[in-house]
DNA sequence: TTAACTGTATAGAATAAAATTACAGTAACC
DNA sequence: GGTTACTGTAATTTTATTCTATACAGTTAA
């Protein structure tokens, strides 16, 4: 699981939280606490899906452009970090003569697949909105 | 998610194709393709699970030491990556005054360790000898 | 007693991730 | 129209993590 998807997930609750206001990546990024180029990053890649819309020049910025209580966390997984749930390294070699060597990784594929689907599907249950109603809902 | 859950699960996978008898950390690391003393660290992991047994000393190694059809990949899951389903990186910072960013840690805290149980449910769909299974009916 | 193994710690190398820098493009404002 | 404040994106540097490798104590069979 890649952390593009926590700054993501970030963003979006703290736009939800500002309604109508434009935020600069500096901002948001002073909230994340991460750099600003990294918040472009990930926030243009939210607008090309459509949860936000970004605004050049000055007094532009970040403004969100959907609505919280129907955009879910599986949704914003599959924009930001849909893949990276398998571990980068693998095991096992095609090349040698041992079947299980030469056709787990195949079959693990499937299996991390299939995984990431289920995992969308528990992501779906959670709304920006209802990520931002439970942060409120922390005590001091 | 931890690149050893690929590894114990090709060591019992390997293992159970190969019934009775014991492999060495050198035969698995070769079939795995990675280093002998990194397989030693995964089995040392699965014998205190009591998934294998081991064998020090001359003519010793690892031997299957449970039931695969009934072993599931998230029992295995449980053993070898518990809490690495979450990034290591983190947003937010607890010292700071907006709520968001104080409190968004533990929120997703939270997310993502009920995000691990509903993992763990998919993966207690797949047992070692189901993946086994897999394998074989791999064409090629 | 020696040889072949595991168990475990630690050092080193490779890789990935994050921070930073840089700069072109854009829009408001004087 | 020039300046300022912003995004977009790529490249670079730094840092952290992961994987490999080494080392050696403990164990067991021959």
């Amino acid at each position: 699981m890649n952390s593009e998807f926590i700054i993501a997930v970030h963003s979006l609750v703290f736009l939800t939280y500002i309604p109508g206001q434009m935020a600069t990546s500096e901002t948001i990024a002073e909230n994340v606490c991460t750099h600003p180029a990294r918040i472009r990053k990930v926030m243009s890649c939210l607008r090309k899906n459509g949860f936000v819309k970004t605004k050049e020049g000055i007094g532009g910025g970040y403004i969100l452009d959907c609505n919280p209580d129907e955009v879910t966390l599986g949704q914003v997984y599959r924009a930001v970090s849909c893949g990276t749930l398998k571990p980068g390294w693998c095991s096992g070699d095609s090349e040698q003569a041992c079947m299980i060597s030469s056709n787990i990784k195949h079959v693990m594929d499937e299996v991390f697949l299939d995984a990431e689907t289920q995992l969308e599907t528990y992501l779906n249950g959670h709304t920006v909105s209802s990520i931002l109603q439970r942060i409120k809902h922390c005590k001091e």
